[in-house]
DNA sequence: ATTGAAATTGAGATTAAGTTGCAATAAGAA
DNA sequence: TTCTTATTGCAACTTAATCTCAATTTCAAT
């Protein structure tokens, strides 16, 4: 935890950037919560806790949190731009259940290494890549079952 | 092109709805053009070519092509949600050059086979998935390499 | 061919995520 | 402590996408 302070703050100061209150908070809301997120979920968990700032200046922090290395962009979901933090996470890929929303992380070395031999083939020098396979949980399955065995609970 | 008329039609038959001028004139806009695409640019190939159709409609008629599996949502570019036509190309994945915007498309049966064996690890059924790698393309790997071998010419 | 219920259209209003301009304030190097 | 420069909060703005609603059109049943 004060590991990532230190690197955001040498982030910041490396640009003549400042580290500021409002920076911090958010910066260790971040890294207190353990799964994804979007700046508004960010900006509520923090007004309740009375920590008011600015949509703004959490909008303007998640950036800067990208570009240290600290966080990540993830899966778009709802029309909001979600993020997890990645440090001390390694890269990994998602599963997201259709039914209830539940993510499944994942990562297959497999995987990883046919898409860099692909990007060799075409001549593509890779920085980053997203893998989102969107399904069915197996307690989603279980639920679809049920219903199908259960003719009279019609939908409406 | 016929081909794809038909399985639209089809498909708002079955659930009542109804194959318009608007509706045909989307179609065969969207099986005439190659690439992705996003609705703004439908909207705006269509309102030069004179066939004055609301984006109100464009945007209604998007998500039911999806629904009849003609078209399918790709990479998020720019905020605006981009699609481009299934029928008659197979599943592929991108790659998207962070210099240029260039769009590489690949398919790995590998890829594909692997992901659905973690999917059966963990009990999801996929339904779909999608893989975008950004990264460089060859030409822009090269213009990066040009400026570093000119160090007269400055950013700025 | 006519009719009529139900779906669709276009125009503009609306929503919501995200961005931006700006005056007041704060960080932090000197 | 001083002073330059960055940051903040607020509200105004931007923009993709959706919604509302009156007028129109489709198409299945006569
Ligand atoms: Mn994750
Ligand atoms: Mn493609
Ligand atoms: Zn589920
Ligand atoms: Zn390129």
């Amino acid at each position: 935890m004060e590991k990532v302070v230190l690197i955001f703050k040498d982030y910041l100061r490396k640009r003549g950037l400042k580290f500021t209150p409002e920076r911090e908070v958010v910066l260790r809301e971040v890294f207190s919560l353990h799964k994804h997120f979007d700046a508004e979920q960010l900006y509520q968990n923090l007004y309740k806790r009375k920590k008011k700032i600015s949509r703004a200046s959490v909008y303007r922090t998640l950036p800067l949190l990208v570009r240290a290395g600290l966080i990540t962009e993830t899966l778009r979901c709802q029309g909001r731009t979600s993020y997890e933090h990645i440090f001390g996470h390694g890269h990994h890929d998602h599963m997201l259940c259709i039914g209830c929303g539940k993510v499944i992380e994942f990562r297959s070395e497999k995987i990883e290494k046919l898409q860099k031999e692909i990007c060799r083939k075409y001549g593509f020098k890779p920085v980053e890549h997203r893998l989102g396979i969107k399904g069915y949980c197996r307690e989603c399955q279980k639920k679809i079952k049920m219903k199908k065995k259960l003719p009279l609970d019609r939908e409406k």
